[in-house]
DNA sequence: GCGTGATTACTCGGATACAAGATGTCCGAGTTTGAGCGG
DNA sequence: CCGCTCAAACTCGGACATCTTGTATCCGAGTAATCACGC
């Protein structure tokens, strides 16, 4: 079990757009440099956080993409999900009466885990970067 | 990102185990039975906690698995781990100077789930169904 | 009755097959900026 | 100097190609209990 490549991408991607000027957008292309990635690819990442309404894109000319209004309250969680999906970590497959013991430990051990991932937001790392 | 089905084997054969009597090997095909799971396979996934030494196997006929004498203080952690690996959820590939604050971040947010899980032990939950 | 060998019921481990998801590339289409050109 | 057109620089989205990993099966080998048989 592994967090995909993705949502690195996409964690350092928020934290390169925090720190930029927060108005003019960011080429698809420089934040693929930095990162070592191929700008296709980004951009495909990207468009879920898009959709999530997180970032937003500018086309054409000078275009890219740059953080929406209240990008200050996104938390690591928000960004975790939108690539990630919101499924639990772990599903019994098998149908022993009523609920799973195994899987109540499991979850509520992930529930653990959202909470600080919850409180972290990426406004506050970018301002110990500065 | 999810747990393997693998670790959903893994943990409900050994809730199995400790619910049956501790002494007397049980086939895989019994523990495959009751799981819907091929023999062989899950075969394979025991093999895993046994060289973690949480069980051990007997061959030849009216062989099969059986806890060792520690297993009452085996938590999930330690069997997740067996399954799954002990390598951390987030890798930061990129190399920025020194460490990286977002891995930090989601590392620590990774050991808030592993103090639960550690805290957690079949040998409770076999209690819970008696 | 008693030892000895064969049979049976198992696990073990490696090799292999299969499937799904993550990762990455290609290309055609749409969009905005800005430069060039003609009036 | 103004407005029009056109090219350039982008992003967008879908369709592929590739790679890795999880899932599962097959089979030959080894091992322990049990049964059968001959003495």
């Amino acid at each position: 079990m592994k967090y995909s490549k993705a949502t690195n991408y996409a964690l350092h991607t928020m934290l390169f757009l925090a720190n930029a000027a927060p108005h003019k957008p960011m080429g698809v292309q420089q934040l693929a440099e930095q990162q070592d990635v191929s700008p296709t690819y980004l951009s495909k990442i990207l468009t879920k956080l898009v959709k999530a309404g997180m970032i937003e894109s500018a086309s054409g000319a000078h275009g890219g993409y740059r953080l929406k209004r209240n990008w200050e309250s996104i938390s690591f969680l928000d960004i975790i999900h939108a690539i990630e999906g919101t499924a639990s970590l772990f599903d019994c497959t098998l149908d022993h009466g009523s609920e799973c013991l195994i899987q109540q430990v499991v979850l509520s051990a992930e529930e653990k885990m959202e909470e600080h991932l919850r409180t972290q937001t990426i406004f506050e790392l970018a301002q110990k970067l500065k």
